[in-house]
DNA sequence: AGAGCCGCTGAATCCTTTT
DNA sequence: CAAAAGGATTCAGCGGCTC
């Protein structure tokens, strides 16, 4: 049976508590807007951050019905230049409703200075902010909600090859080379960032290793409240389970569609409805 | 003039009250105690979570007080897999006397797979967890924290260079070749870890590097309410700027003078007393 | 002599069982 | 039922050994 991939234009707590049964939910990902003035262009721009954490309240409120018991919500959360404490404000609305299981640093790019082993390694697109008081922000959040804190997650499947090949033998069941990744996950933007993007999407890798260490089999539903261009819709589909999101935005819930049905004809045509992997290169 | 480097063996709630006139310290680098019942044996063992919050904020305040207005607060904070919200949860007491001004994401291992740009790198040591539910924790935190939110920094002091000229070492020529590092510091441990090492400082590199971003120019002194093995102290006497550390168990006060002293016969021996850089190899 | 194999050790570890 | 204690585990680095 084919999973089914719906975008709906329109409020995401409307629009989960009407159209999501409690607890059918499997995974979350998600990136919510820093503004919800700019997204909802009608509503008053002065909105105080109060308000928009009381919103993000609600939507946490719902998020946590619709998800199952053992279900995996990824929250995905850039940090304001100007405001570093940010990520950590909205994070504490959430963690009223789900447990921090974990927190994982999705890192854009980085230096590592020459050492023993080699030469200095740049890595990933460098964006800097023009100021005399704050570093570039290199980094976003994901932060990896349960309801119970205790979800057993399936770390090999975002795993990375062992350093010391004789180790694969040794401690490898023999027939994976694969180990623990941990929580630091180097993901670069792809090279060209067009101008129309939504501006707080993420690259279609990251979703799609989120669900992979959710655990593919565990796996039938995923949602994403704010679909933006659609990411994580892409990767539902490349990765052969369900999606249902949701962009208050007419704009960007047809952007979404368009992925997913660009996606849906990119899998027909190369024949593989899922990879079980991470591909090395997975950017749009 | 020569600077001083002083580590007192007492509680630093107390030795900060009575030793620091007030706004007097330029720059904090610390790395406070996770569970202050090992450190304060004689305390009780049951203490919870709120007390040892409300001890965090008591800290926070006398730090407060002996920054100086322009000053500069560095607090790393590690965080256990089992427990990922909890440098959030003590970073909130302290962010009730300070802004945070920037995160700094101290990265000790990381794997970047392979792209156009070259094969897959692995860098720095791995510690696995042994657990089904929780990534391995490769990073720790550095939170800069300011009175003001508004404190100049000299991001290019611990820039990295534009582009990788394998023979300029040339460090007397300055910034020209410099930009911004971000906010993502890839720091690996030493390989070497020694039976008698505290459990929880840093490398000197990092407190160099913190340092050095407040800018050596405007440091006169630094503080470390924490001193654990002395890191920062070495860091100080490397750098040429004062030092005032507090530990209240004995046995590291101790430590963290042997490491000053030793500190000082290197400085003393190589003859330069201030390295204006971040040497490529600073383990200790 | 260099590649491969194995033992040993560590870690602000986690997990299970027992008081 | 919270807390303590002992057991289990992971994989990189190192060193020694063999082929």
């Amino acid at each position: 049976m084919t999973p089914t991939w719906e975008v709906y234009s329109e409020d995401c707590v409307g629009g989960i508590t009407k159209r999501i049964p409690p607890g059918s939910v499997d995974v979350i990902v998600t990136s919510p807007p820093y503004n919800i003035g700019k997204e909802y262009g009608s509503y008053d721009d002065t909105r105080t951050d109060a308000d928009y954490l009381k919103w993000v309240r609600s939507v946490s409120g719902v998020a946590r019905t619709a998800l199952s018991d053992q279900g995996s919500f990824f929250l995905n959360l850039g940090s304001k230049p100007s405001r570093p404490s940010w990520p950590f404000e909205v994070l504490e609305c959430f963690r009223k409703d789900f447990a921090l299981q974990n927190t994982i640093l999705w890192v854009k790019s980085i230096v590592i200075d020459g050492d023993d082993e080699g030469d200095r390694v740049i890595r990933g697109h460098y964006k800097p902010v023009n100021s005399r008081r704050f570093l570039s922000g290199m980094s976003e959040y994901v932060f990896h909600l349960t309801k119970s804190g205790d979800v057993p997650l399936e770390r090999l499947e975002v795993g990375t090859p062992y350093k010391d090949k004789s180790n694969v033998r040794r401690w490898g069941d023999g027939a994976s080379d694969l180990r623990d990744r941990g929580n630091v996950w180097f993901i670069p933007y792809g090279t060209r960032w067009g101008p129309d993007c939504h501006p707080c999407t993420f690259p279609p890798k990251l979703p799609k290793m989120c669900i992979l260490l959710h655990g593919l089999s565990r796996t039938k539903l995923v949602m994403d409240p704010f679909v933006g261009t659609g990411s994580t819709g892409r990767a539902c589909v490349e990765l052969g389970v369900g999606f249902i999101g949701f962009d208050i935005d007419p704009r960007y819930a047809d952007l979404a569609r368009t992925a997913i049905q660009e996606a849906r004809d990119d899998v027909a045509e190369s024949g593989s409805p899922s990879a079980h992997h991470v591909p090395e290169r997975s950017d749009a």
